[in-house]
DNA sequence: GCTGTAAGTTCCATTATACGGAACACAATT
DNA sequence: AATTGTGTTCCGTATAATGGAACTTACAGC
């Protein structure tokens, strides 16, 4: 009874699934290997494969082996420009910038995970896809702990108990029991923390985003690597990454409120 | 028998009909604009939208308008950091952006559209998400141009049929003999160029670049705004452009032929 | 070369699933 | 309170997805 939920939205669901599968592999699949990781029958699959295909959303390379396909970029573009959040969010993160001079996130909660819907750093070297829209674990990024934070109870031990806690660093919160202890600490001070519980040498400090009824949670942090980020220069950026937080909620309840 | 040309690849089709209505949208769109734009029944489309917001595809607002889901860009990260073509062609646009200084812009053909996939330019200020993902009409553009030259005759014939020529700018080619005509050019020359045709006072010199069927062509250009860039300058860029375009098909060739 | 095994593709009767009309809630507007 | 417009649910029907099996390739070993 507790495993038995089959989240699949019929066939939408498992055209996604089959997406997930060769989205999450790091070795490129090819068709036999797909058909090993999903648990559908030969010709099935072979179907599903064919309609991603026509539709864009599944490319097949010459060593006939599949990748995500260019329609995803298309679409991914215009959610990302045309998102209210993000575009509310942006001047916030380019103040809380100038104000650290270090990377701003800015994440929103999905399910477990936290999805990087913008950054803003210095030297935009690194390349941006390589960080937005990239997922990474709630338990152990300050984004993610913040926006955790901002849950009602029951939502909250839900997503909880969902979390295969998995250790990255020897800092990385090891349990729930670890979690919820640190969750409710950052209820009271109002900011989350991150010392190297993802990566190592990379320190952040976070504040929760939250819409009027929390079904819509998010974050925001400053970012940095621990030899120029001391302790006392993390703290000290509590409490404007707060007014950060705080500013752009402001603005979600007087732009998005009552109509268009 | 021109128009019955139903290309909906079944309940897929139809999910991604409906995100398209969204994306295409640039107002806002709430449940019953979709309705008026899709053909479908309302408990059809009612149930459709569900199964895509269950699924991350697509959001809503608080205001009722919907917009596209964040899953998008969780796809579109990994399909773009995975993507075999994007990474062979990484180091070559860097060089090309050393050598000329300009903005370089890696593009893909898919239909009649080209997809932006990689940019390379000096102060990265501009959001990448606003260029990467994004498309624009092949007719009008550098990169379109040169990866059309790159067809095949009768793909390239069929592919043009299909356009709805618009024009942009004065300098925008009207029709569909122009644009023969131009890549034409194109093919001796071995060169594309967009003088003021999509943006006014952006030019750009690019060249094709295809793989061994001509099945998958794509385009390399280097892109700056005319007050910089006089004539004599973008075609003294010419030949690096082709330079780079060959390099990367020579690594397209070794890297991806004979196996993983 | 030929044979055997695995990988990839097509077909079609069965059945599950998406369809869509109509009835039902719920706001706003008068 | 009545009305219009907007969003949601239900359920018998019809369509579209299913999956077993047969059919091609591709590639190994002999």
């Amino acid at each position: 009874m507790d495993k038995a939920k089959e989240n699949s939205t019929g066939t939408l669901g498992k055209a996604l699934e089959v997406l997930n599968i060769v989205a999450s592999s790091s070795a490129p699949l090819r068709f036999t290997d797909v058909l090993k990781l999903s648990d559908q029958p030969r010709g099935t699959l072979h179907r599903q494969i064919s309609n991603l295909m026509e539709e864009g959303l599944l490319d097949i390379n010459r060593d006939h082996s599949y990748g995500l396909g260019l329609r995803l970029l298309q679409l991914a573009s215009k959610a990302w420009s045309s998102n209210q959040f993000r575009s509310i969010a942006e001047p916030h993160l380019q103040k809380l910038h100038e104000q650290t001079g270090e990377t701003v996130h800015l994440g929103v909660l999905r399910g477990i995970e936290v999805i990087y819907l913008d950054k803003v750093e210095s030297r935009q070297s690194v390349r941006m896809y390589s960080q937005i829209g990239n997922t990474a674990p709630v338990y152990c990024t300050g984004v993610g702990k913040a926006a955790l934070s901002a849950l009602p109870d029951d939502e909250l031990n839900a997503r909880i108990a969902q979390i295969a806690f998995q250790r990255f660093t020897s800092n990385t919160l090891p349990d729930a029991k670890a979690l919820l202890a640190e969750i409710k600490q950052i209820r009271t001070e109002g900011n989350a923390y991150d010392r190297e519980e993802h990566e190592a040498d990379i320190c952040c400090v976070a504040a929760p985003i939250h819409s009027h009824n929390r079904h819509f949670v998010a974050g925001i942090s400053v970012t940095g690597p621990v030899y120029r980020i001391t302790p006392e220069i993390l703290t000290s950026w509590a409490g404007i990454t707060r007014a950060a937080a705080t500013a752009i909620m402001a603005n979600m309840a007087t732009q998005l409120s009552p109509r268009a």
